[in-house]
DNA sequence: GTCGCAATGTACCAACTGGTTCATTGCGTA
DNA sequence: TACGCAATGAACCAGTTGGTACATTGCGAC
């Protein structure tokens, strides 16, 4: 028989649900019955382990950050000239964000919630941005060996990679709607990667 | 003595408050007796004019984005080079998107709701992309002149602009914590309205 | 002036929703 | 094997919220 006790498992599932749920309806959309209603557990394990709705939100955006932060780690690209670096980082931030569209729609959230809720999460900014910091590093290496201009930081960078990156997944159903494009068509996807390699040295080296 | 009774003024008060509370606080979010509180009517004139939250949250957003289209209308870039007309059209619609940002919010919104709402505004689907379209003329020019590449078509630059343009709107508040850098600082608006150029100017002539 | 109707105000409701109460159960341990 | 406590389940509650019933009022037409 399988336990019928574990609280780590219980934790996890719920977090996992809640992920999934306040990603689709957002905060004030989400119902806190329905979380528990797809978990084998009940309403109340939410209030034991996480006291509140909010508590529970505010849970699965810091696990969704640090996921994220984790996955980042993986990167090198000190192996690679700066410009094949900085193509290299942008089509893996545009990988990463295909892959993880749920954690768009939370950070979208957030946005929409005016950030009230990330601001009380310590554990992110202490960590820092490793994909930032590769950068600032390939930025650097560009720039000394004077093929990278020299007018923009690697926040700037970082954001216009960021925007591009984002922009599909978050905007998806208005831009397809509007345009008649599926910004999510996997046809697509390919043609969505090379452009924002190419966007990004073009504009450096340019 | 004013007019006690001015339905255009009842309806237009009703739809500026629920545009500012629907952008606030997203739909589910948005309270109705809030909407009405803000209004010099009461609640009972929403179901009146609107039916229901939903009635009021189309018209909303249907508003929002014909005042869009109208202000695309004025732009005019035919008398400008290609290099200098998407320079031009990409920094206008950054001003325009900087000077908006309750219509990005609820742009974002309508993206978490996966676009349920605008699927049903057709009237928004028939006039048209005025932007998208002076962006084809200016691109074909470019292209047929030689400055700039064929890879691409007049929605991957729009998109690409939209991206930029968005995006320290949208995330102004998860970025802004996260590299600690408020992105809709005026002292830093007109760097980022360069950096749009440059960055478009770049890529379409590399 | 008074009739007809659009427009408006008030009070109310039924359903929903986050949160709680309290009893119960399984698991490690002495 | 009995004890202590983490973990769990089910029923319940009080405040909130979208929506409505119904009475009333002002305005234009004649």
């Amino acid at each position: 028989m399988v336990a019928q006790r574990d609280a780590e498992r219980t934790r996890a599932e719920l977090l996992d649900v809640a992920t999934q749920v306040f990603a689709e309806d957002g905060f004030s959309g989400a119902r806190v019955d329905v979380i528990a209603e797809r978990t084998r557990t009940t309403k109340r394990m939410i209030y034991y382990y996480f006291a509140s709705k909010e508590g529970l939100y505010l849970a699965v955006l810091e696990r969704a950050y640090l996921g994220i932060r984790a996955a980042e780690q993986e990167l090198h690209v000190g192996d690679l000239s700066p410009v094949d670096g900085v193509r290299r980082l942008a089509e893996l931030t545009f990988d990463h964000h295909q892959a993880h569209p749920e954690f768009i729609r939370l950070v979208s959230i957030e946005n929409i919630h005016g950030g009230r809720f990330i601001a009380r999460l310590d554990s992110l900014r202490e960590m820092g941005n490793p994909a930032a910091s590769l950068l600032e590093d390939v930025l650097s290496r560009g720039r000394s060996e004077g093929t990278f201009r020299a007018d923009v930081d690697a926040v700037d960078v970082h954001m216009v990679i960021s925007a591009y990156c984002v922009f599909p997944v978050a905007n998806q159903h208005t831009f397809g709607y509007l345009f008649d494009r599926d910004l999510r068509d996997p046809s697509r996807r390919e043609h969505l990667r090379r452009t924002i390699g190419d966007l990004v040295v073009a504009w450096l080296t340019a």
